[in-house]
DNA sequence: CCTGTAAACTTGTATATACATGTTTCTCCT
DNA sequence: AGGAGAAACATGTATATACAAGTTTACAGG
C-alpha cells in the first residue's frame, strides 16, 4: 500500500458521489459499517468522511448520519484552485490557448510586492489568451520565480503549466490566497481580448504556495465580465 | 468544561495569529510541547492544528514543524460565510441599513427553483440597501423559509439577521453554496442604488444550510462594481 | 576539516478504548 | 391506546500507543 487508507476510502465515495451513483440526500453507511466494509478502524473513517463534508460531499448529523449533498451543482467551479485546463477538458467547450509571451524579466515594483521578490531575482513572465467558442475572453498573467522553474516552452504553455509543474518538476502546490475584484479594461486588454464594447474586467488575483509555504507564483486572470463565474462552497467557522 | 479542548485550542492561537502576537513566518512549537502546555494529548492538538490549516492560519511542515502564514490579507473578506453587518464593524467604514421592503410572499417559480420551495410555501422577502460612506453601493435581497422564521421586524433587520437567527432563534447556520456572477443592472438596481453611471452589477448568489442539511435561504448580494472584493484561502485538493 | 551515518527530533498514519451526547425504536406500564 | 422511559444506535470528544517517514543535529571516522 503506497496510498494512505483514509484516502483511499475518501475517493472511493467522492468518486460515487460525483458520478451520482450515490443520489443526493441518500444516507452514508454507519462509520462502523464503513470500518467494517473498508477492514480499518472508526478512526480511519471519520478522517474520511471529514474529508467529504470539508468539501462539500456530505453532511454530517450527530446522532443520525451523514447525509450526501447534491454536488452537480459545484462541478465547474473556478473553485480552489483548479486550472483553466483542467477546468475546460470538464466542460465540453471548445476551447484554445494563444501564448503571447514568454520571457524571463526583473520584476518591477508592483510585481515584487506580490512575489515578495528581490529586484534582483528573475522571474518568467507568461501571457497566455484563452479563447472559448471562438472569442478571446480571458487573459492570463502568470510570473513564476525562476528559481523553482528553470526552463520553459512554448508547447508547455499552450498545455497546463500547472500539470508540468507538478508532474514533472515535482512542485508539489499546496494553497492559494485569491482576491476577486473588477477593474476598468487596460489598453492591453483591449488589444488582446474580444472586449465587445465591455469597459470592465474581472479581474482573478492568485498568490500560490508549495508544502513548504514558500511563495512561488502570481497569477492574474482577466476575464470579460459575462465570462466570470464563480461557485464555491463554504462552512461557517465560528 | 462546555466549550471543547481542542477548539479552546484553535482559538487560542488563532486569536493571538490574528492579533500579530504572533509574526507571520515564525515557527509554532512542536505537537508534543503543545499537547504539554495545554495538558492535553497529541492527538487533541493535531484536531487544532488541522483547523488552524484549514483556515489559513498555518502550514503544517512534515518533519519540520508549523510555520505561520500572514493572516492579514485575509482579515477583511467577504469570505465564508460572513455577514455584512459583522463584516462593516471589523473595518472602520461608517455604514448604514436602509430597510426597504420586509414582507411575506408566494415564491415565484425562479425562487421555488433556488429555495426548492413549494408554491404553496409561504416565504420571507426582506429587501436591504447597505450604504457605505454615504453612497448606496449593495442591494441585498433575503428570502427564507417562513416555517423556520415565524416573525420578522424592521429593528431586526436593520440589524443583523444572522444574529438574530443564529442567538434568539437558535438556527445552526452551517455551510453555504456560492455563485459569483456579473450581470446588467436592473431598473430595481438603477432605483435604489448609487450606480454612478456603472452598466453592470457583482450579483453573489448565496444558498444557505442548516446543520440538519436543510435549506432554508437564499440570499442575492448586488454590489456596485467598483464596491465589490472577494478574498478567499483555498487548499489545494487532489 | 569534511563526510557519512546514526540518533534525536519533527509530523503523518493507523488502531484501540472509553465515555459523552444526540436520535430512533421499542417496550412496558398506566 | 398512549405516554414515559429504557435500550440500541448514531456521531463527537479525549486519550493512549505504535510505528512510518521527513528533517535536523551531533558525533565518529576518515
Amino acid at each position: 500500500m503506497k496510498t494512505n487508507k483514509f484516502i483511499a476510502v475518501y475517493h472511493e465515495w467522492a468518486d460515487m458521489i460525483n458520478t451520482g451513483e450515490i443520489a443526493p440526500l441518500s444516507k452514508l453507511p454507519s462509520e462502523n459499517e464503513l470500518a467494517q466494509k473498508h477492514e480499518t478502524s472508526r478512526e480511519t473513517i471519520r478522517k474520511a468522511l471529514q474529508m467529504l463534508a470539508e468539501n462539500g460531499y456530505i453532511q454530517k448529523i450527530r446522532g443520525k448520519g451523514s447525509v450526501v449533498l447534491d454536488v452537480s451543482k459545484l462541478s465547474f467551479p473556478v473553485s480552489g484552485l483548479v486550472s483553466f485546463q483542467e477546468l475546460a477538458k470538464s466542460m465540453g467547450k471548445e476551447t484554445r490557448t494563444i501564448v503571447h509571451e514568454i520571457q524571463v524579466v526583473k520584476p518591477d515594483e508592483r510585481l515584487q510586492q506580490s512575489l515578495h521578490a528581490k529586484c534582483s531575482d528573475e522571474v518568467w513572465k507568461v501571457l497566455r489568451v484563452r479563447e472559448i467558442e471562438g472569442e478571446k475572453v480571458i487573459l492570463d498573467k502568470d510570473f513564476f520565480m525562476r528559481s523553482f522553474v528553470p526552463s520553459l516552452t512554448k508547447e508547455i504553455c499552450e498545455g497546463s503549466i500547472y500539470e508540468y509543474l507538478e508532474n514533472d518538476l515535482g512542485l508539489p502546490i499546496s494553497f492559494a490566497k485569491k482576491e476577486i475584484v473588477v477593474e476598468e479594461a487596460t489598453e492591453e486588454d483591449k488589444s488582446v481580448l474580444d472586449l465587445d464594447g465591455f469597459t470592465h474586467i474581472v479581474v482573478v488575483k492568485n498568490t500560490v504556495y508549495l508544502e513548504d509555504a514558500s511563495l512561488f507564483q502570481y497569477t492574474e486572470s482577466r476575464h470579460r465580465l459575462d465570462k466570470f463565474r464563480f461557485v464555491d462552497f463554504a462552512r461557517r467557522r465560528s
